[in-house]
DNA sequence: GCAAGCCCTGCGGGAACCCGCAAATTGCTG
DNA sequence: CAGCAATTTGCGGGTTCCCGCAGGGCTTGC
C-alpha cells in the first residue's frame, strides 16, 4: 500500500507523514509532494496510492488537483485535510466526487485520534470519513428555507463576479426574468430585503454578496474558479 | 529580554519558538499564547516583551490583538507572521501602526534566515523589516493610477457591504453626487470599463468588488470589520 | 489679486435593477 | 389523459445606478 501526502506546508507535511506512518503500519512506501502540480504528477506516476492532501494551496488548489485526478482514476481515495469548514469548500468537493469513490473530509484542528480514524476508515475500509463540524454545515445547509440549490447558487456566484442580469441570462441560457426570480429566491433565503418602506438602505444585489461571503458560502477560491471558467466560456463564445 | 509568541497552530507555534531560541540567545523568557485573546492578556501581564504573531487566527485576528495591545502600549515591537501578501492585510497593518513603534511583517513562506534577521532587527536593533514581496505590493499599490485613495478604499468597502449610494452618502458625511465621484474613480482606477457600446456585460459596482477581492485589496477579515464597524454605526444613529 | 487646478454639488437622462401580476411551459401523479 | 405544482417567460412601473455637464468653494503658485 502506497500513501501520496499533497500539501504545501513544509511543518504540516511533516506532521502528516508521522501521523500516517503511525496510523497505517501497512504502507509500505510514502510519497510527498509540496504543491497541487506536483501532487496530480506523482499521482500519475504512483496510480494505485491513496492521497491526502491538502486543500489550501497556491496556485493550484487541493480542488483542482482532485478534480484532475479523479477525471484520470475515479476510484482513487482521498483524504481533504482542510483549515476551514467552509460550506464553498464543502460544496466545491462534493461536486467533484466521483459516484462511489471513498472520500474524506477533516479539519487540521481535528485531533490526532480522529485523522488516524480517517486514515484507517477511507484508506482501509473504503468508507467516507466526514468532520463533525463540516457535516454540520452540510445539514444546516439542508434546511430548505435556507439552503440555496445548485442553480442559485452559480446565479449567486455570477453576480458575485459583476455580471449584469442580462449577461447572465445569455451564458446559463435563460431568459432575465427568470434569472431575476432566481436572485429574489437568493434574497429570500438569505434574508435580504429592503427593511424601511423609504428610500433602500441596502443595494440587494450587493448585498447579497456579501451576505454570502460572510456566512462561508462563498469564499475567494470559489470566486477565483468562477472567474476562470467565465473568462474561458467568454473566450470560446467570441 | 522577553518574547510572546502568538499563534494558534501549534505547529507553528512550536516552529517559533524554536526559531526565536536560535536567533535570540539573549532572550530569558519565552511566552506561548494559542490565540488572539490570550495574547492580549499575556502581553498586559507581561508589558515589556516582544512579540511575534500570527496574522490569520480566529476568531480575534492578529490585527485584533494588536489594536488593542498597541492602544495600551504603543511602543510594543511586534513582528507579523503571515500566510499572505495581500493588500488589505499590509493596509490594515500599516492603518494601526503607531507613529515611531518597530514592527515588521515577514511571510511564513519566508527562509530561516530571513525570519532570524527580521527577529535581531526589530527586537535587538528596533528597526522596521518587511519582506520584500509585500513592500512589492505595497509599492505597486503606490503608483498613482492604481492607489485607492483612503477615503476610495472606504467606499469600496462600503460597496462590498452592499450598501446603496444614498447610505453611503449619509453615513460618510457627504452628498450624493460625490460618493458616485468616488464610484467613478475607484472604476477607473481598478480599469473597470463597460467594454461594448452595446448592452453592459458587467455592473460596474459588483464587478468592482469582485476585481478588488481577487487582487486581494479586499479580503474576508476587512470584509467583517467593516461590516461590525457599520453595524455599530447603524445602531449608534438609531 | 488672479489664474489654475482640485474636489464637492445639483440636474438631467438613459440604462440597469427589483418586483407584482398573469399567461405559458414543464414535470409529475393518479 | 387530466390535474396540479413548480418553473419560466413577458409586460409594466418604480427605484437605483452610472455619468456628462456645469457651477461654486478650496487650496497653490505666480
Amino acid at each position: 500500500m502506497k500513501v501520496l501526502i499533497v500539501e504545501d506546508d513544509p511543518l504540516h507535511r511533516a506532521y502528516l507523514a508521522d501521523a500516517v506512518r503511525e496510523a497505517l503500519p501497512e504502507c509500505d512506501a510514502l510519497i510527498e509532494a509540496a504543491s497541487g502540480a506536483e501532487g496530480e504528477a506523482l499521482s500519475r506516476s504512483t496510480p494505485e496510492a491513496c492521497i491526502v492532501m491538502d486543500l489550501q494551496m497556491q496556485p493550484r488548489t487541493g480542488i483542482d488537483a482532485a478534480r484532475t485526478i479523479w477525471r484520470e482514476r475515479p476510484m482513487t481515495r482521498i483524504l481533504f485535510w482542510s483549515n476551514y469548514a467552509d460550506e464553498a469548500y464543502v460544496r466545491g468537493v462534493s461536486r467533484i466526487v466521483p459516484p462511489g469513490a471513498a472520500y474524506g473530509y477533516v479539519l487540521k484542528s481535528a485531533s490526532d485520534e480522529r485523522l488516524r480514524l480517517a486514515l484507517r476508515g477511507i484508506f482501509l475500509e473504503n468508507q467516507c470519513v466526514i468532520d463533525g463540524e463540516v457535516r454540520g454545515t452540510q445539514q444546516r445547509g439542508m434546511v430548505p428555507a435556507v439552503a440555496l440549490t445548485e442553480a442559485e447558487y452559480e446565479i449567486l456566484l455570477d453576480i458575485a463576479l459583476g455580471l449584469t442580469d442580462r449577461s447572465i441570462a445569455a451564458r446559463r441560457g435563460l431568459s432575465l426574468r427568470s434569472v431575476q426570480n432566481r436572485l429574489q429566491s437568493i434574497y429570500l433565503k438569505l434574508g435580504i430585503h429592503a427593511e424601511t418602506a423609504g428610500p433602500a438602505e441596502v443595494n440587494l444585489r450587493g448585498r447579497a454578496v456579501a451576505v454570502a461571503l460572510l456566512r462561508r458560502l462563498l469564499n475567494l477560491p470559489a470566486l477565483e474558479r468562477a472567474e476562470a471558467e467565465h473568462a474561458d466560456w467568454s473566450a470560446r463564445r467570441s
